[in-house]
DNA sequence: CTAATATTGAAAAATATATTCCAACTCCGA
DNA sequence: TCGGAGTTGGAATATATTTTTCAATATTAG
């Protein structure tokens, strides 16, 4: 016998068969019903205690709806539970459909382009979560505010820091990219006062240039926005506002292109905000 | 010592007390900061597994934050996890979150970026079948069998190039990024040969760079590999490959999103045809 | 450089949890 | 009332998970 494999399926085998339960079998129905959160993260001995029944019972009721035993209908809950939380649960589902696609043996690069794709459009989907409004709009507000823009970003920050680069000052905004060429990042720092903004994008191995250019800036009182894949940071000690991107991941490769995304997304708000800026993209 | 009380209390704590942890206990500091769900609902083995360290680092984590164990700190997160799950399911809370962002002034912020975000995701969707295999495994191929590698991208295409400049040299393929410093890219051709290849990235308007230095490229008979967004540009002429690649698009604003994706498929396509130079991304 | 101290990994021990088993029980039809 | 199929409780067993321990390693101060 095939086990259910959502909650609902399980559900509906539950109202179908309820009348041909035992007794015992029945009671349980019921909590499964009520009550599916303790079903996701409790054992089964309490579950056993809240129905009212043996621990056993609670076995034979998940094998008579084709489970190899209670252990396995809980992750049904559980991943239902994960999944209800989608801000929250994004992360474990990505490594859940990793190991799926990590079955299929195959590396072809076509094989690997379609991994990204999928990957890539799983954690865009949680981009819209991940970011508060009231940050976006607080960085859209420091841009405009500002009277120069700073950006850096190296190594796999770089071309994300380099659109913004490009972004902003083709919409009019005086806008500086520290891109490292002849060491020269020290000197920007002198220059910088606290009606200025800084953009740091910053991934691990977070690069010495980044956190000294960040850190001089805080010095002169600039606003930093910093963008990164982890709240744990060394940038964010100083940030004003932190923001924090999960890109999609293919065997140990991460993506760039949802920071794209709301590198973009960011630009175009300020565009949209300031519109006498816009020319064309 | 009393352990905290709420989630809240105990990210607080893990954030005050960062730097003073030792080396593994950050590396869990980071985990729990980010992947909360995994605290609720995995054991410690596999919480470890994650992480990379030892079971036994966890419950050292757990105790150093005033808990028994890691046991009594995984209920801290489940019960924040219940506490999240309201009562509105799943497919509500999306219905919900679209009303919001529906009903803000038509251009926020936030909209943008839902709205690039849907853009973005079906424009990735469409590029599994824009891309054939024949050209990907190909490009993978030239870059295998090049001496050296050329990229040249100016403008939007820049932070595309820049990537392939960067990922391709950290797998140690002789990398050179024609970047405009200096407007020195006239010299590169000088030594360019048929055993080498250019990688050009482009979107409209086609920069004179990107031109010039494609067009000496081929009279050096270097092979050619173009990225650009529509079929009929500027640059294919002297393509040997020539990929197209249509980005999601938002009020004018083209993303660039869909074209990461395929520039990160082509690398990691290549480094796993060459598994000895991969370090790390 | 050395010694004291702290951190770490690995595995053993303790604990908790799930599952199986079987004797006792219930229910029903003959 | 009896017999038997199906159900149940609870103990026994198997499994898994967490916690402790300790030797090895790394770090730091003197």
């Amino acid at each position: 016998m095939t086990p259910p494999k959502t909650i609902e399926a399980l559900r509906a085998s539950v109202l179908e068969n309820y009348d041909s339960l035992s007794k015992r079998l029945q009671q349980i129905a019921k909590y499964v019903l009520d009550e599916p959160n303790d079903f996701a993260l409790e054992t089964v001995a309490v579950l056993a205690d809240r129905c009212g029944v043996q621990p056993s019972a609670i076995v034979r009721f998940a094998k008579s709806f084709g489970f190899d035993g209670a252990s396995q209908m809980q992750k049904l809950f559980r991943d239902d539970l994960l999944a209800g939380q989608s801000s929250l649960g994004y992360a474990e589902r990505i490594r859940q459909f990793k190991d799926e696609v990590g079955k299929a043996k195959v590396t072809g690069p076509m094989q690997i382009l379609s991994e990204f794709v999928d990957s890539n459009i799983l954690a865009l989907g949680h981009l819209r979560e991940d970011i508060s409004e009231r940050d976006l709009n607080e960085v859209i507000k420091f841009i405009s505010d500002s009277e120069n823009v700073y950006v850096a970003g190296f190594g796999r920050a770089f071309p994300i820091a380099s659109y913004f680069a490009y972004a902003l000052s083709r919409l009019n905004k005086r806008t500086f990219f520290i891109d490292g060429v002849g060491a020269y990042y020290h000197s920007y720092n002198r220059s910088m006062t606290s009606r200025d903004l800084m953009i740091a994008v910053s991934f691990p191995p977070y690069s010495p240039e980044t956190l000294e250019t960040v850190a001089g800036a805080a010095e002169k009182k600039c606003k930093i926005v910093t963008i990164s894949d982890s709240r744990v940071n060394p940038l964010s000690t100083h940030a004003s506002v932190a923001l924090t991107v999960k890109d999609g991941e293919v065997r140990q490769f991460r993506s760039l292109s949802v920071s794209m995304c709301l590198a973009q997304s960011i630009v175009i708000g300020y565009a949209f905000q300031n519109p006498k800026d816009i020319a064309s993209d």
